[in-house]
DNA sequence: GATTGTCTTTTTTTT
DNA sequence: AAAGACAATC
């Protein structure tokens, strides 16, 4: 077996055996080690210190919101490998999140007071890439199968809809590749395509979502790739499959933990449960039923609720101390939380204040609820306020926006959290796509996706040429455009476009031995004509593209090879470090000796798990916050999990809340107006200040914003704005178009009117619907409306 | 085959 | 408001 069991057990009577890394640790018994009074014991609380001490066995561990969760997690860890019960290579620990696996590695190396090399520590996908490369080939695939992500599972679902003629207007491939998510995040995989069928509601292409999935898996297979949700589903068979691996593994292992185990979903679930069942069961779960926000993702709370069931002997202890907010902060969420059912119901408590009252602002629109905000966070810093300190938590994305546009102006640094990620920018993906052909020249996506970038003539016809012969001979892209070239299949132009294609990707794989592969990769941008694309590209955006290859380029330095390089970066889909922005790009950081103190701005699903001593949040208004979809799509459980969502965000204060509701706020550039959140009217009112909106100069609307005593008065309808329909633009009733009988023909001396069958070579037999002049309205019986000039239609 | 211009759609949350 | 899709034109 390979080297992934090297490390080999440890007995408390033994030395320690280390594996790598392990050198203090070496020469000493175990037995001092684990009799010693471990300091960091000592600040630990009653049930934290059970939490830690309680090795053995499994053990469920509900922690509150700001209860020390973390703390006891990585306590925990150090504790089992100080002691000796286990090196840190046979314990496993998941995480939800890099970030939070990189935090959690160096406390745990704090804490041992040396780095914690060897541990198993990651999120669920990344530890799964990395037991899936050691065993690829038990689900017939190469150890250096592609990771695929979002957009190119998209992109090859695309290709199979189009190949089965289905329209994907009307069945985007977006929507599949939801659904096939969705059925992996249950552990389903091609062998369960009775239980898919049975799932599957018909919706989609009349049925067809099922085989296509089928499909798709095998191309898959061919591709040597694996997206996002077969990390873990290839894992769970090749357990279920190998009994003695998953025994290997299961002795490996003699301690696993998780983290936020209440957004744990089915297959995560069947995963770990595989690997914790054996005789010790010695699996250790934190979370927080009523932190559990990822249901959309196919989260089971099922999970934690039922933790005492799975692992028979479960011991279950409560942190419900919380040593992050004050008082006021902990009943309004609590107040709120507390119209959820069915939860496993904890009470939060503190020895700390009151605190300040939890602040409530109505205002006119998006806009001014940024300026609002933008002269609170300037006289926080006035105050001597840390702006590092403050965060803007929000519903949706697109709502960072407003913040940033006022920031600045008003020359506030901030930095948003998540935003389009660096690897999923066009241009990286492009010179990521030239590294993995080069590398892997059968990686028929990245071929797909650079062949004709930049435009060197070979357009779609010759694709499809090359196309065919590939799947006729079922070999890659690649290989097939070698064979074509030695053929007159194609234009001369193309052919020739072809060749020196080739031969550059011969040429630079003849390089790699000889090159550091930044170098490489800087070659192959230029003399590939890429960096050219974006120098002779005059739009405002081609200079940071051209940054962000630089950044590329240098980024990739770190890594020891073009592999590791790539295996990085589809693992790390989690948000980088944000993208920091004192205004413009332009700014950099000079004085590099005071680090820049920044606002953060993020969504409130990845402000999980961190903490601010003041806490931003805007937009609570109905349809936003809750979110309708959110609602439409789940209706009571989707509220529920909204109003888990409030209470992520108003449990990650530290000392002062300030909630924000618009009127008025424009959407897809449609003035919308809006009522308050409920969740508004569920905080208790002893809890809050409606805080009086500070006169704007301009003429706003305020009259609406009424303070009552102090306190906010609730169920306001100001929201009648007459004033916002002027805003709204008139887009018609696009229905009635389709209903109303068909438009007379307007012009003379059209060749056809309204009501002739006509026939298009493209789009097959249609209807007149509305001529003018030459342009024609159609309705096709294959696909639907379209325009058309006549003299590409003949009368039928 | 590439480029241009017009029309449509988009935004919930992410490993 | 901006990006993508597609028809028309070069």
């Amino acid at each position: 077996m390979s080297d992934q069991f090297k490390e080999t057990n440890v007995h408390p009577t033994k030395k320690v055996n280390t594996g790598l890394g392990d050198s203090q640790l070496k020469n000493t018994p175990v037995s001092i080690l684990a009799k010693r009074q471990e300091p960091y014991l000592q600040d630990l609380n009653e049930e934290q210190r059970n939490a830690v001490e309680e090795t053995d066995g499994p053990l469920l561990v509900l922690a509150g919101a700001g209860t020390g969760k973390t703390r006891v997690l990585t306590t925990r860890l150090s504790h089992i490998i100080q002691t000796g019960q286990a090196g840190p290579s046979q314990v496993l620990a998941v995480t939800f999140t890099n970030k939070a696996a990189r935090q959690m590695v160096d406390r745990v190396s704090r804490l041992l007071g040396r780095p914690a090399d060897g541990l198993w520590l990651g999120t669920f996908h990344s530890i799964s890439a990395r037991i899936l490369r050691y065993n690829a080939e038990l689900v017939n695939l190469k150890s250096d199968f592609t990771i695929l992500d979002t957009d190119d599972q998209t992109r090859l679902l695309k290709q199979l809809l189009q190949a089965r003629n289905i329209d994907d207007k009307r069945w985007p491939a977006r929507t599949l590749c939801t659904m096939i998510q969705r059925w992996k995040d249950q552990g389903l995989t091609a062998s369960d395509i009775k239980r898919i069928e049975a799932i599957d509601n018909n919706e989609f292409a009349n049925g067809e979502a099922p085989s296509i999935f089928l499909e798709y898996q095998s191309r898959l297979q061919i591709l040597n790739a694996a997206d996002f949700g077969d990390l873990l589903t290839h894992c769970i068979n090749i357990f279920k499959n190998n009994p003695d691996l998953l025994s290997a593994y299961q002795e490996k292992f003699k301690y696993i933990l998780v983290d936020e185990y209440q957004d744990t979903n089915v297959a995560q679930y069947l995963w770990l449960r595989l690997l914790a069942a054996t005789e010790k069961q010695n699996i250790c779960c934190v979370g927080d039923d009523d932190q559990s926000i990822y249901g959309w993702r196919g989260a089971e709370v099922g999970n934690i609720l039922r933790f005492e069931k799975d692992f028979s002997g479960a011991k279950v202890i409560r942190l419900e101390r919380n040593y992050r907010s004050t008082g006021n902060i902990l009943s309004a969420a609590s107040g709120l939380i507390a119209n959820n059912s069915g939860r496993l119901g904890k009470t939060l408590w503190t020895k700390g204040d009151l605190g300040s009252p939890i602040n409530i602002t109505g205002t006119w629109d998006g806009e001014e609820e940024a300026r609002i905000i933008g002269s609170e966070i300037e006289s926080l810093e006035r105050e001597g306020n840390n702006l590092d300190e403050i965060a803007i938590l929000v519903r949706a994305s697109f709502q960072t926006r407003a913040f940033e546009e006022r920031f600045i102006n008003i020359g506030i640094p901030y930095r948003v959290i998540g935003g389009p990620r660096f690897y999923e920018r066009q241009e990286i993906r492009d010179a990521i796509a030239y590294i993995r052909l080069l590398v892997q020249p059968d990686d028929d996506l990245a071929f797909e996706r650079i062949i004709n970038v930049p435009k060197k003539g070979i357009g779609d016809a010759s694709q499809q040429i090359i196309h065919q012969l590939a799947r006729a001979k079922n070999i890659s892209l690649y290989s097939s455009s070698q064979l074509i070239v030695q053929t007159d299949e194609l234009s001369s132009k193309a052919r020739y476009a072809l060749i020196s294609f080739l031969d550059n990707f011969t040429r630079w794989r003849s390089l790699l031995k000889l090159n550091t592969h930044w170098e490489l990769l800087e070659m192959m941008l230029d003399e590939s004509g890429y960096t050219g694309i974006w120098m002779s590209d005059k739009s405002p955006q081609a200079p940071g593209r051209l940054e962000n290859l630089k950044e590329l380029v240098s980024a990739i330095e770190e890594f020891d090879n073009f592999g590791a390089f790539l295996e990085h970066v589809s693992l790390v889909m989690d948000r980088e470090e944000g993208r920091p922005s004192t205004g413009s790009n332009l700014i950099n950081n000079n004085d590099i000796d005071k680090p820049l103190q920044m606002v953060n701005i993020m969504t409130l699903h990845s402000a999980k798990g961190l903490e601010f001593d003041d806490v931003f949040l805007p937009g609570w208004e109905e349809g936003l916050f809750p979110h309708q979809l959110a609602l439409d799509e789940n209706g009571s459980a989707g509220l529920e999990e909204e109003r888990r969502l409030a209470y992520v965000g108003l449990t990650r204060a530290r000392k002062r809340i300030q909630i924000f509701f618009a009127a008025n706020r424009r959407v897809y550039n449609q003035w919308v107006s809006a009522i308050p959140s409920r969740f508004v009217d569920e905080i208790p009112s002893e809890n809050v200040e409606a805080k009086p909106i500070e006169p704007q100069s301009s003429n706003n609307q305020n009259e609406g914003i009424l303070i009552a005593d102090g306190k906010w008065q609730s169920k306001i309808n100001y929201a009648k704005s007459s004033e916002s329909s002027t805003f709204r633009q008139n887009t018609g009733n696009i229905n009635a178009e389709w209903e109303e009988e068909p438009v007379k023909t307007r012009h003379t001396g059209s060749k056809y009117k309204s009501g002739d069958r006509v026939i298009h070579r493209k789009f097959g037999i249609g209807i007149v619907r509305q001529a003018n002049g030459e342009k024609l309205e159609i309705i096709f019986d294959r696909v639907g409306k379209k325009k058309v000039i006549d003299r590409f239609v003949e009368a039928e």
